[in-house]
DNA sequence: TCTCCGATTAGAC
DNA sequence: CTAACGGTCTAATCGGAGA
């Protein structure tokens, strides 16, 4: 099918989003080196410009960075969710502003259809304009007539400070096209990971343009499907649509690691209710419900010095449910059956699985099946929802202490608490 | 032989 | 001062089991 025009499609991205969020309330850490941390304080998921140029990398686990920390008074922050969804939803609202067709592709990232569009450039500076204006919040915004070649030109926008934050593919001619393409390393590309990288290295495809222009049937027969979509995607037809509404999870997981080691049945246990009223809520905000629970302990694998034991034990539910009640006693009961004394635990979690829209359903023909709890978890979850998550919870949760996670240096609930909205 | 399943791998963020 | 390494999610692929 030909299209009237070629897309122009902004992917908009958030720069260092975290740390972002954290500055926009603490202006005076503008300059500071810092990083926030991944759950129970463990890996750095979010770094300023200051601590990239100090060298702290991505996903590295902090313990390895205290020297560098020391020496150069490096600002580590716990992660504050509740804070980072907040700040998202508003900068995503404003982005919507710009187009009837949006995607938001994760907490930081959005997709935005500009085609048609008349002067991209001057459209895409307001978008940023408005963002850091009406939030604070910096963005680069990267235009290309495919998803992948606008997150490669979005690509192209954070790392050329000369860009000014916008980049856009649309606007070069074959002979720019080609030469941008062959300075740009493959593994830039979206889709090519670590693995893949060193194996299209040893195909002797190095930059993006060479990619580009392999060899098909081979390309197809070596790295399958996807790569070949990718390819596709960089010679300029769209392959990856545009999801303006997000479908509903396949699977529903909820798990942690704890804070210190777990020795004991009751406390993971307590642990697992907590998990399961999570799992359940997000069920039921997606209005679904689950045939199969699988339950998962873990120890510590980064511990060669302990005794390793990771057992996960999934069974189908009597009928599907979204019941915390209910999932809960299973979870309990699959827990009760994996434990084993003498080990330490570091982790567990719970997923849902078979989901199933709750429409569908029927009952049970013989059995009258019970209504289930659903008034009282409608009731829980508006509660939950009025007063904040944890207002009301199963009567398993929270008995014991100990698993929880580590959160030292979380910073307050600036727009979503109003005990923590700051007094200027 | 075909299909279905679970486990494993790879990737994104 | 200790001890210290995330959490979700999807899709592809592969080998074995069962029809």
């Amino acid at each position: 099918m030909a299209r009237a025009h070629v897309q122009a499609l902004a992917l908009v991205d958030c720069n260092n989003f975290y740390v972002s969020c954290e500055r926009i309330f603490r202006p005076d850490l503008a300059r500071v080196p810092m990083v926030v941390l991944s759950n129970n304080d463990g890996c750095v998921v979010s770094r300023s410009n200051e601590a990239k140029a100090l060298g702290v990398k991505m996903g590295q686990p902090w313990f390895e960075c205290q020297s560098l920390a020391k020496a150069h008074g490096i600002l580590a922050l716990s992660s504050n969710y509740a804070l980072y969804a907040d700040m998202s939803n508003r900068v995503m609202r404003i982005l919507g502003e710009f187009s009837p067709h949006q995607e938001v592709y994760s907490i930081d990232e959005s997709f935005v259809d500009l085609t048609g569009a008349p002067n991209l450039r001057a459209l895409s500076y307001a978008m940023r304009e408005r963002v850091r204006m009406w939030t604070g919040m910096p963005v680069c915004v990267g235009i290309g007539p495919t998803k992948t070649l606008a997150k490669l030109a979005n690509h192209v926008a954070k790392k050329h400070p000369r860009s000014q934050g916008v980049f856009n593919y649309n606007a070069l001619n074959d002979a720019q096209k080609t030469a941008l393409l062959k300075r740009i390393p493959v593994s830039e590309v979206w889709g090519v990971g670590r693995k893949l990288t060193q194996r299209l290295l040893a195909h002797g495809v190095e930059t993006v343009w060479d990619l580009r222009e392999a060899h098909i049937p081979s390309l197809r027969a070596e790295f399958g499907v996807v790569m070949e979509k990718t390819q596709r995607e960089l010679q300029e037809t769209p392959c990856i649509e545009l999801e303006e509404v997000p479908a509903d999870k396949q699977n529903i997981i909820a798990s942690r690691s704890f804070g210190s080691m777990v020795t004991e049945l009751p406390v993971l246990k307590d642990a697992l209710s907590t998990f399961v009223a999570n799992a359940c809520a997000k069920l039921r905000a997606q209005n679904s419900q689950a045939a199969v629970i699988q339950v998962f302990l873990q120890t510590n694998r980064f511990r060669k010095d302990l005794a390793q034991y990771s057992p996960s034990m999934a069974v189908p539910l009597p009928q599907p449910t979204h019941d915390t009640l209910v999932v809960n006693r299973w979870a309990d009961a699959l827990c009760e059956r994996m434990f084993r004394e003498g080990y330490q635990y570091k982790k567990a979690g719970v997923m849902l699985s078979e989901l199933s829209p709750v429409t569908h359903q029927q009952g049970d023909w013989l059995e009258a099946s019970p209504p289930g709890h659903s008034k009282l978890m409608q009731a829980l979850d508006h509660l939950n929802a009025r007063y904040g998550r944890g207002a009301v919870k199963v009567s398993t949760q929270g008995a014991y202490q100990g698993w929880q996670m580590r959160q030292e240096r979380k910073s307050p609930n600036y727009t979503t608490d109003w005990d923590d909205v700051p007094v200027v």
